[in-house]
DNA sequence: GCCTAGCTTGGACTTTGTCTAAGTCAATAC
DNA sequence: GTATTGACTTAGACAAAGTCCAAGCTAGGC
C-alpha cells in the first residue's frame, strides 16, 4: 500500500458528520455531501462510512428494522433514548455499566464484550 | 366486521412461532410455513406476523441492520445476549429494570416506555 | 345455494445496501 | 516534466427485506 488519501469526498463525509446527537443514515448523510459536492456518489459515501466505522471513528446504530444511523460520538460510551412518535434520538448516560446488570447465571458461559441499551418513550413534543 | 378467521395460515405461522428461544426472521417463518403449507404465501407471513405484533402476541426485535426476528416469548420481558460470532440469540433476564438506569436529567422531558437491552459477546461455541 | 366481507396470492415496487467494471487521480520514479 | 501505477470514484447492476395492490378465493350468514 502507497498510503491512504485525504480526498475531498472523504472529507466532506467527515464533515457532514460532525456535532452532536448526529444520528444520520447513510442516505442522509449522502444528500449532505451531494450539497457540498455535488458529484459524490453513493458507493463513495457507504465506502467512507465503512472506513469510518472499521477505523473506531464512527459507530453503526441499528435502532429500528430500517436503515443503520452512524454516530460520530464514538469516543465516549453512552446509549440511546428514542421518542417512539417522531423518531428524534438522544445520546443519553445511564448510571453504572449496562453489562453488570446480567448476573453470572444468565451468561450462559459467553464473553461478554458489552451492551446496547434503547430507551423508547415520547419526547416532550409529542406527547 | 363479521369477524376474525382462524385460517389455515394463521395457524400454521401460529405454529412455526411456538416454543423458547425462537428468534426466526420472517423469510425463516416462511420457509418453516411452507413446509406445512405448501402455498402459503411471503405477503400471508408478513400479513401474519404484523397481526401478531399488533395483538401483542409477538415481539418484533430488531438486532442488527439485517432483517427483523420474530419473537413468540412475548409475556415475560426479557433481554438478548447475542453472539457477534454465529449470530445465536439467548433470552435473558437482567437484574433490575433497565428503564432506572436512567436518571432523571438524562431523560429530557421524555415519558419512558421501555428499554431493549442488548448484550454482546461470544458464545463458547465461538470462543 | 348465494352473497359478501375477509382472506390469500403473485408479482410489482420500494428501500437499503453490496458489488463490479471502467475510468480518474495523484504520489513516486525516472 | 512525464510515465507509471496503485488508490480512489463512479454509475449502474444486483440483492435482501419488506410493502402494496388488483385479482381471485373462501367461508359464514342469510
Ligand atoms: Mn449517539
Ligand atoms: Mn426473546
Ligand atoms: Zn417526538
Ligand atoms: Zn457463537
Amino acid at each position: 500500500m502507497r498510503g491512504w488519501r485525504l480526498t475531498a469526498q472523504r472529507r466532506v463525509v467527515a464533515e457532514v458528520l460532525d456535532g452532536d446527537h448526529v444520528h444520520l443514515t447513510a442516505d442522509e448523510v449522502h444528500a449532505r455531501a451531494v450539497s457540498r459536492l455535488p458529484e459524490i456518489s453513493r458507493a463513495t459515501v457507504y465506502n467512507t462510512l465503512g472506513e469510518l466505522v472499521t477505523l473506531g471513528e464512527v459507530l453503526e446504530v441499528a435502532t429500528d428494522g430500517r436503515a443503520k444511523r452512524y454516530d460520530p460520538n464514538a469516543h465516549q460510551a453512552h446509549q440511546h433514548l428514542i421518542c417512539s412518535g417522531c423518531g428524534a434520538i438522544r445520546d443519553v448516560h445511564p448510571l453504572g455499566d449496562p453489562v453488570a446488570a446480567l448476573p453470572a447465571d444468565q451468561r450462559f458461559g459467553f464473553t461478554l464484550s458489552g451492551a446496547e441499551v434503547t430507551y423508547r418513550g415520547l419526547c416532550p413534543d409529542c406527547r
